[in-house]
DNA sequence: TTGTATGCGTTATCAT
DNA sequence: ATGATAACGCATACAA
């Protein structure tokens, strides 16, 4: 491997006007920079990243945090981060939180041992206060979460609208007995407080009262929907529709429905979330609300590969849009 | 951040003291070490992995190369690999190799760069020939992946006899007509041999003919899935039965299917490859190979530290059981 | 506009 | 058994 000093000694000059170049800093020659640019390329340099590390500057390399990577949404998102990054010259380290807050600050930490440049978060599972403090360490780009009082930019998805326009959907079917799954507590504040915001929002201006029977808190998969099933048939006063938040809890609850003879969507109504590739394989196919993941991840890099490079940190928050899809569940 | 120098002071010791308590080296008395420890401790002392890496030393960070995240088999072995990495102290940087070539490489070049201590790789694109020279640099642990003439440890799992058993499963229940599906192109060498093989095996211990024109190539996807489907009603003669490859294209072949009216497994018989959440979710449930993912990103992860910490490599080769489940499509 | 010298945190070499 | 010192590759303060 080439090393700065080659490129010099090729180049007939000194190291520091090699990492002139390479910084793009003013006061260098126009010549000497084609003659250096030439030297690289005939040596194939690229400059070693450990060394800049060490340096105190870029490490070219991000953090991704997840709470599961296994679970598609994340997995597309992922995806998506990777490539953008790939484009932009970056590495991206991947984390699983495994919804264990030790774990999340044992990455952040990475920010202050400057093993990345930047963290992407797409979910937080510490107090903000917690994890406000690394942000002195280097950026920190929330992506998919949404902290209100957190000084960072963030990259999300109008969760709220994508739960009413999903509940108004089922009202516009003639349901009034709307069941409803949250990954959180359905507590005003915290987890998915903004689906339940959505929920709340569309059962109102429909005059629809909430029933607290209908409501499944801390569901997250196919085994979690089908225990839903299992508690709505117990239920004297049942619901006719179910709104699940997510395409695998729907999956679940289809699944034990059927198995009882219920008619999908005559006897109960099913939406999901996410528009995963299961949606479109269930029977009868899953009616969903789908979230723009890719547009998100190119954002989310984007963002943070601004922040790196500007000094001034502009506080962003971008919101987009959601959608949709109806299909047979519904 | 405190650095070697702290703990040497703290300790009232020399930075190579430290350095050797760290590496584990010998001559250093049992109390310097305890003196060193204690520093270490109070310190909250962690190694720079920048200056290790400059230092060419170990980075304690492993890159894994997956064809594509979104893609359920892989995503599940990076979850895998990336817990056991955590266990171990080590960080996953992720690659795409999005089936090309040259990305691959590129990606290969990081060992040279010494970005990464050791690369597993779970997909192949290049020929082995380009690949090996990279093995001088630092492991290349083969990861699901298979090469005969190359000589790095894998794991893997046993293709041949996952295909091999999945269909004499289909001719067990009466099938002799019996399509397939490939990743590749069916041929002698290349992509899904071994999973060819099998399908071969099976046929000809039951004195069944290969038909050509049930042999589907370069499948991959639950369009794919749904494409095959469409051929085969357009054929006179028709296979009863169909091996996928994947959970994904028998999901495609499935939807299309029951479009047409066609019952399963009456009508034609399906089974999938991989035991991915969604052949539980399938109507009716698809009977299909289960791998065991976690196991293989364990061995994966184990293997290639153990190579990265003996000086001396032993090549292992490890085939994983494979297992067949049956459900209510065949 | 260019070059020299220094230091980032670590480990290896050589001495003691 | 322990320590001083050089070196890894790079970017910056300072000098010219």
């Amino acid at each position: 491997m080439p090393t700065i000093t080659d490129v010099a000694k090729l180049a007939g000059l000194s190291k520091t006007t090699v990492s002139r170049v390479l910084n793009n800093h003013p006061y260098v020659s126009k010549e000497n920079k084609v003659l250096v640019q030439k030297a690289m390329e005939q040596l194939g340099y690229s400059p070693n990243p450990s060394a800049r590390r060490l340096r105190g500057q870029l490490t070219c390399t991000i953090g991704v945090i997840v709470p599961r990577i296994v679970n598609p949404f994340f997995s597309y998102l992922v995806n998506s981060i990777e490539k953008v990054a790939y484009k932009n010259n970056y590495q991206v380290l991947i984390f699983q939180s495994d919804e264990n807050k030790e774990k999340e600050l044992n990455f952040l930490n990475l920010l202050k041992i400057k093993q990345v440049d930047g963290i992407i978060m797409t979910s937080i599972e510490n107090e903000w206060d917690s994890i406000e403090q690394y942000t002195k360490y280097g950026p920190i780009m929330l992506c998919n979460e949404y902290v209100n009082n957190a000084k960072v930019p963030m990259v999300r998805l109008d969760q709220s609208e994508g739960t009413y326009i999903g509940i108004k959907h089922l009202i516009e079917r003639g349901h009034k007995k709307i069941g409803y799954c949250t990954g959180g507590l359905f507590a005003e504040d915290g987890k998915d407080k903004d689906r339940n915001q959505g929920y709340q929002k569309a059962l109102k201006e429909a005059g629809i009262a909430i029933n607290p029977n209908w409501i499944f808190v801390n569901q997250h998969s196919i085994e979690d929907g089908k225990q839903v099933m299992n508690q709505i048939l117990t239920l004297n006063d049942r619901p006719t529709a179910i709104f699940t938040g997510s395409d695998e809890i729907a999956g679940g609850v289809m699944i034990e429905a059927k198995k009882h003879g219920l008619k999908i969507p005559d006897d109960i109504a099913i939406i999901g979330f996410d528009d995963q590739p299961i949606a479109e394989l269930l029977e009868p196919a899953l009616t969903t609300i789908r979230q723009p993941i890719d547009q998100m991840g190119e954002k989310a890099v984007e963002g943070l590969i601004a922040m790196l490079n500007n000094q001034e940190v502009q506080i962003k928050k971008i919101d987009l849009p959601i959608q949709l899809v109806i299909r047979k569940s519904t």
